[in-house]
DNA sequence: ATGAAAGCGCTAACAT
DNA sequence: ATGTTAGCGCTTTCAT
């Protein structure tokens, strides 16, 4: 069953191929009657144009590649919605490619995008090397989503710098917390380490930094036989407080690097946790509640990232909104396709983060206190 | 900055088209100094063919369409992993569209694939009529990761019917537990309710089932000021045990519909639970611990579907293996385009489900004791 | 308003 | 082993 083409739909319409191109493309300047005679078999022979016939003549194909890192990354998703949104009623398909994580794998899927010749090109956090970028750069209109130090010549969409990371801190602060540690739960440290404990240092605030793994050993899950919600004590970065030795105030990984020559803080134990690497905080979570720990009452957490979950587990995040990025990112590659001036100089486009309040933070406990309204 | 042409390369290296074009498909038939000097002239020139023009000629694109119900879906990445992995080496990209979760969008995404003439087509759980199916089967080979019903004419690979259903609740039964409840976590109701209702009968259990609200109604969370883990009763089939009236034991959708005409059983609170529509079963477990409960001390969580936050918050699962679903539809479809008959019989391949203890899971409490090992 | 004709960049017989 | 030639299905002048 071989696909009809347009001579098919012409012969059986009684008209030429002109013609029914025209009709396709939805000329005007095509009779009432001959347009509904076209349609009409072109209907019934199930006919579609061939997308490669028609991008070879027409020299434009119609094709938005957007290249993503993973399909797994929780800004993936998002970012792809506000493409399609920004697209929607443009003569435009978005073809998605993806790298799986792997660079190796991300220029495969770029160079099987390029070599479908395409409108333009969305680089949604690939793991591209400048020269692959440039040479996307260099073929068609990209717009990446990324630090434009990566992508000179491309229009770029990103995050606020530092956005993210202060809309977290000054939420903390302003709930008055003041022992507040940053849990990496990454695989791989994440350069916002430095990030939060730079921002939170500008408030007087020496936040040490842990792992998952350190985090469980210095909250650890109740034991069985006990009561819940009152041993483990999350670690501060003075001396341990009164506890028992089974909580570790503070991790190897810690004293290693981080916490080297910050300035020691006392001996009240951490009222609230900055969750990286750990899109939506449910790891983090998990672990605290397991730890018997209350969460806001206890201890605040505050997600950097969001996450599907996020609001499954009711963690209250700061991130980029994805949705927001695929729209801006849209909206400059149309400018830049219907647009005049082919060199005008890149689009900057900054997205304001956004926190989303899903009640694991609330104003720190009054010490001494028992409980305190969220 | 257009694409250089096969004849650029040609005019560069000096040779005729039909010889570059040899070299580039990597024919045995060219000496290998023409060979060398075209594949210099192409590099030089930073040559890659349009696959349009490419596609046109040979009558096929090499173009896998993949058409995906939803990125965000915890299948999705797995399966997009899967085929990439059985195409390897393979002379075949792949190209992924996806519906965005909705039916409207799954279709024109259809089209759009269909109307670059792919080889083949993936189609993972997209929400797709039977007639735009038969359509897809029609144009080009299909498999499709769905139940077969839907898709009679196409290659069929999914979770082996009933799997992960029975491996939950041998789990749990073989670990001792009888009092068991189903928590629908999702937005809409799931079919699994009664598959799981009609497993656990097989073993004569009654199980209730709630969905995340009357979850939280039944396991408030711990009071701000009261000791954790002492509060609260998971519901039972039977009459309210004497806890708080904050307590629910039943939800209203649960006398509504689910626990009519079921027998009652007694008045044990639930030893475990199975979480639904909630992949990775984390809402469910936050839940839990929320309301003071130790997993899986005091209840065990098992969750069907997997997804990435399952094992950062450590949740045991059941479900159908993505990359495996992926590589086994990449295999039909490889077979069948390589295949001879173009008319054998569709296949039906099924896939085992996959159970990941992650430690949400033990042995039931023996009444009246404190506490078990895991 | 409609038709004729020339390609788009490539592949695949077919020559040589 | 290498060159020639006819399309693939469509768009797009250009005539009419």
């Amino acid at each position: 069953m071989p696909y009809p083409t347009l001579e098919d739909v012409a012969a059986r319409a009684g008209v030429s191929r002109a013609l029914v191109s025209l009709v396709m493309r939805g000329s005007p300047k095509v009779g009432e009657a001959r347009r509904a005679a076209v349609l009409a078999a072109a209907r019934e022979l199930g006919y579609r144009p061939n997308a490669m016939a028609r991008g070879l003549a027409a020299g434009r194909t119609g094709i938005v590649g957007v290249l993503l890192d993973d399909l797994g990354d929780p800004l993936a998703a998002g970012v792809h919605e506000g493409l399609a949104e920004g697209a929607r009623d443009r003569e435009l398909r978005l073809l998605l490619g993806t790298g799986r994580g792997e660079a190796a794998a991300a220029r495969t899927a770029l160079d099987e995008l390029l070599d479908l010749r395409p409108d333009g090109l969305v680089l949604a956090g690939a793991r591209l090397t400048s020269a692959d970028l440039d040479r996307a750069t260099a073929s068609c209109p990209v717009v990446a989503i990324l630090p434009p130090s990566r992508a000179d010549r491309a229009d770029t969409v990103r995050a606020e710098p530092g956005g993210p990371v202060h809309l977290a801190v000054e939420h903390l602060v302003a709930l008055g917390h003041r022992r507040i540690a940053v849990v990496d739960a990454g695989r791989r440290p994440s350069p916002l380490r430095r990030v939060y404990r730079g921002a939170l240092k500008a408030h007087g605030i020496d936040a040490p930094v842990l792992d998952l793994a350190a985090l469980r050993a210095a909250a650890p899950p109740t034991p069985p036989g006990g009561a819940a919600g009152d041993t483990g004590r999350l670690p501060t970065t003075g001396p341990a407080p009164s506890e028992p030795p089974s909580a570790e105030p503070v991790s190897a990984e810690l004293m290693g690097s981080e916490l080297m020559g910050s300035e020691l803080m006392g001996s009240e134990p951490v009222s609230a946790v900055v969750a990286l690497g750990d899109p939506g905080g449910a790891a983090v979570l998990t672990t605290l509640l397991r730890a018997g720990r209350r969460v806001p009452q206890d201890v605040s957490v505050i997600a950097h990232g969001e996450a599907r979950e996020a609001d499954a587990v009711g963690v209250t995040t700061v991130a980029v909104p994805a949705r927001e990025l695929g729209r801006r990112a849209m909206a400059a590659l149309l400018d830049r396709l219907d647009g005049g001036d082919p060199d005008r100089r890149p689009v900057r486009a900054t997205v304001p983060p956004v926190l989303t309040n899903r009640g694991s933070t609330g104003p720190v406990r009054p010490a001494g206190t028992g409980a305190t309204e969220r």
